[in-house]
DNA sequence: CATCAGGGCCCTG
DNA sequence: CAGGGCCCTGAT
């Protein structure tokens, strides 16, 4: 595949509300790495397709302010970085106010020395609802390796390579490229079954039957019953959806088989609890319980980085 | 070699 | 509302 150069660069700075943890922000570390985005202390690089044009953006910590270089095949014109603004804004949830959260729970027990540790912490969208919604669909009911070979496969077959301040990074797609495959050519990327549901949900966007802008000024019921009106997203996405994407900080309802395991051990010592259990754990956090899970959850994946933990490899299945 | 589950969801009865 | 089937892959 060809890859394509942005040579125009134009840059930015944006001011976050305070406290705003960039490394925590850019960076999940319990996400799978994929390569359409590379992220290194106070800096990250991620590509973004946007109104037709594929672009770079680079992201950099200046301390209250982050510096963006917004990178391109072509100069951009006034109008089109006019709305990338307020769409970078809210991709990286500069405007949150979660100080309460951090007033309510910061001497709670278990938690408050993480939320002290890991202040400005928030959800990241970082893609748009038509990506994310991709990246929910790999991860169904697969690995985390084949998850991420599928999504690498996608990118190969449906995005572009990109070089900008000499990193090449993929791309996602618009759906309308998508829309042109068929049932059988997206099985050639070994999606198995989600090649149906890739399809019919690329058809949805197509169509316009969602409108990511409308949906954002939705409430959360609204959100979760458009969305579920999506074919092959059901309750456990949509689940992860409402935080990551919609930033909706409480109402946790659904704690996958997975994270289970997780939390029984972490927090309560034990092989497996039942999901009730784990769920009424967090009612304490109130109304923040879904953003407390993210506090507690970030925090051990960033303790993997350098700590090896016995129990957590093993259910981490590559 | 066979069997099974993996960060679900759809469809059927 | 419960349960079978679904692609593919690696673990057992």
């Amino acid at each position: 595949m060809k890859t394509e150069e942005l040579k125009y660069k134009l840059s930015m700075e944006l001011e976050p509300k305070a406290p705003y943890n960039f490394d925590a922000n850019f960076h999940k570390p319990s996400h799978f790495p994929s390569s359409d985005n590379i992220w290194r202390k106070g800096k990250y690089w991620i590509t973004m397709v946007w109104k037709g044009r594929y672009l770079g953006l680079k992201f950099e910590d200046k301390k209250n302010k982050i510096k963006i270089d917004v990178y391109s095949k072509k100069s951009l014109p006034k109008e089109f970085i006019k709305d990338l603004t307020p769409e970078l804004r809210y991709r990286f949830n500069f405007d949150q106010d979660i100080s309460n959260f951090y007033n309510q729970l910061k001497n709670e027990k278990p938690l408050g020395p993480i939320i002290r540790k890991w202040e400005g912490m928030k959800p990241i969208a970082a893609n748009s609802l038509y990506e994310t919604l991709i990246i929910y669909i790999v991860l169904q009911n697969a690995t985390v390796r084949r998850s991420n070979q599928m999504l690498e496969n996608l990118f190969n077959k449906f995005g572009k390579k990109v070089k900008f301040d000499n990193k090449t990074l993929s791309t996602f797609w618009e759906p309308e490229i998508m829309e042109k495959s068929s049932e059988e050519g997206l099985r050639e990327l070994k999606v198995g079954y989600r090649a149906k549901t890739l399809i019919n949900l690329t058809k949805q966007f197509v169509n316009k039957d969602i409108d990511e802008f409308k949906l954002r000024k939705l409430s959360r019921e609204e959100i979760k019953k458009d969305i579920l009106k999506l074919y092959g997203i059901g309750p456990a996405s949509v689940e992860y959806l409402l935080f990551e994407d919609f930033y909706f900080l409480d109402a946790l309802e659904i704690i996958p088989p997975w994270e289970q395991k997780i939390f029984s051990m972490l927090l309560f010592n034990k092989k497996l609890v039942p999901a009730k259990k784990i769920l009424n754990f967090f009612k304490r956090y109130k109304p923040y319980e879904k953003l407390a899970v993210h506090y507690i959850w970030e925090d051990l994946f960033w303790k993997r980085k350098h700590e090896h933990i016995e129990w957590l490899e093993k259910e981490i299945r590559l």
